[in-house]
DNA sequence: GACCGGATTATG
DNA sequence: ATAATCCGGTCA
């Protein structure tokens, strides 16, 4: 298969639904310093809707932390949760809108060890850390370019938010119906 | 400066 | 069911 084309900038300057709907079947990939590529299948996301969000760390406004949910689309967020995970974020919508769509699940198509259904365990098997913070998701080792489209997308609420009031009832977690690398719970 | 709790995972 | 483990947010 010929190597596609990154996606482009503007498809990341979407909502954070349009986005999080749109990366199911996306391919996620990453390059290696040795020069090894690994890639997966987006098969599980969520979208977090900005400060008005009380599921999203920007619930509390502009920090230090959330600085780069604030900046132009198309940017890596990640942060690190229980002391010992990183969960890999996209970008989305325009500057000075702090929408995000967490990576929940992959499926490994190639050059992965290790388990990836999970936030925290595909970080782990791709290797991002704090460094990936603020990384354009267009460069040399971490993009992604179109997929294979799911056959059919399931909407269910988000996972691990129930301290969110009525932000965790709201429907805004994608899975592609049926995949086994969809994480539990 | 201290305390609290979490967008998780592995293990029992 | 619970431990592992650390940082940002919050309040003093």
């Amino acid at each position: 298969m010929k190597g596609a084309a990154r996606l482009p900038r503007n498809f990341y300057a979407q909502d954070a639904r349009v986005v999080a709907r749109g990366l199911i079947g996306a391919r996620l990939h990453r390059v290696f310093p040795d020069g090894r590529e690994a890639v997966g299948r987006i098969v599980e996301t969520e979208a977090y809707l900005g400060p008005r969000d009380l599921a999203s760390h920007a619930r509390h406004g502009r920090t230090a932390r959330t600085e780069v949910m604030f900046g132009p689309p198309g940017y890596a967020y990640l942060f690190l949760i229980y002391g010992m995970y990183w969960c890999l974020n996209v970008v989305t919508e325009r500057k000075g809108v702090a929408h995000a769509v967490l990576i929940r699940a992959i499926e490994p198509l190639s050059g992965i060890e290790g388990r990836t259904d999970g936030p925290g365990k595909l970080c782990r098997a791709l290797s991002l850390d704090r460094a990936f913070n603020g990384a354009d998701l267009r460069g040399p080792t971490l993009f992604l370019t179109k997929g294979k489209p799911p056959a059919r997308v399931a909407v269910s609420r988000r996972i691990g938010v129930d301290y969110a009031r009525h932000w965790a009832r709201r429907l805004l977690r994608f899975t592609e119906a049926g995949n086994p690398h969809v994480s539990r719970s």
